[in-house]
DNA sequence: CTTGTTTAATAAACACTGTTCAGTAAGTTT
DNA sequence: AAACTTACTGAACAGTGTTTATTAAACAAG
């Protein structure tokens, strides 16, 4: 019986053809302006229909929100290729920094947005993404302490201070915080406020 | 002809009227509860009448925003007293966050929301409150300089680097990115992190 | 005091939003 | 061929921000 094995293919077929539009739709125009009508009206069904395969909207833009962290993780591949382990630290920081400019909305979804986190609180699961993407930098942090590039030995706090820093620069930029300074300072002031950053961790942490 | 004087108090006095019932009903259940309707309700008028007094939402959103940097630098104000700068500059960035912690709705106004930054943007205004708030902070960091605590001298620039800092744990706290690790641990682990945080600038900025 | 004019407030509508549910039509099983 | 299951949808519900024509009151001038 290959038939419920079909129903089940069609099934994550639809699932994706759905996020697929609401991809499409979420980067070209921003969340706050593609509803759920939108999304059936690109893909040429009802909304009702898009209720058969995700609970609400909040479920969508999770799921939407695990696929940013594929190709944030994909993006991150090239520093592993690094061999020193502070540059490689410090380039994982401009990364992160450089995904947020380049790709706006899905860095909202990722750390920001506080509604593809609802979807996880009310069933209560972990969220398995930030563990894991957070994972990756308390080992690069570790791979600096074990170098003896910093004194400091716990690895996973000064991976939450690290992570602090570089996504509090980008979060102010991107909710547009940026603009106590003149456009034409921002943006090179960021970059040494970066720069600073990482010869004040080298030196002191 | 004190008559003008007088509308234009009876306006003010309205225009307070509204913000109190917005502030009251923001802080009861959050932004995203509170409609014009909500709020028209509340003071017994019609929607449309608040559209005389504001543009439009955001900007009655910018006007709270306004109000919650008065709070801020009002809580601030026991800093000032501390005569040590490095602990005055350390106790401030506590100060922080502990007010994201405490008011996490004006927060959300203050520093991560984009509704409230629109009304700015669109009369391309400057950002005064933003400027104002980090004026301060600038010249803790600078009378760090002048004490020698420091090292580096670009006060602006290192007070990005601490704004950035301590911004982005309170923003990853409150967008509920903390996720990635227990709620017993949270707490503590933030903690923590500042006090690395601070050991480290203090070391090596 | 009666005009004419300005002002403040509103009811009603517009074009949306997320979500639910009864009903339909096709696919599958007996 | 009849019974059952599944996928889908039209229509509705209860809300949203915002605009506009209309009304009623306050004021100014003759």
């Amino acid at each position: 019986m290959g038939i419920t094995e079909r129903k089940e293919r069609e099934r994550a077929e639809m699932r994706k053809l759905i996020l697929q539009a609401a991809r499409h739709l979420f980067l070209e125009n921003g969340y706050e302006k593609v509803s759920i009508r939108n999304i059936a009206d690109a893909i040429e069904y009802s909304p009702a229909t898009i209720y058969l395969y995700f609970k609400d909207k909040n479920e969508l833009l999770f799921a939407l929100h695990q696929e940013a962290f594929g190709k944030l993780i994909e993006e991150f591949q090239p520093v592993f290729a690094i061999k020193d382990p502070f540059q490689r630290l410090t380039t994982m920081g401009q990364q992160y920094i450089h995904f947020a400019f380049e790709n706006p909305e899905l860095f909202d979804l990722m750390f920001i947005m506080t509604a593809p986190m609802d979807t996880l609180e009310c069933r209560d699961d972990v969220w398995d993404e930030g563990r894991n993407a957070f994972g990756i930098l308390v080992q690069v942090v570790q791979e600096c302490i074990d170098a003896g590039v910093f004194k400091h030995q716990d690895a996973e706090r000064a991976a939450l201070m690290i992570w602090s820093m570089v996504h509090g620069l980008s979060a102010l930029f991107l909710r547009k915080r940026m603009m106590v300074f003149s456009e034409e300072r921002r943006g090179k002031l960021m970059q040494e406020a970066f720069e600073l950053f990482s010869e004040t961790i080298r030196k002191g942490l």
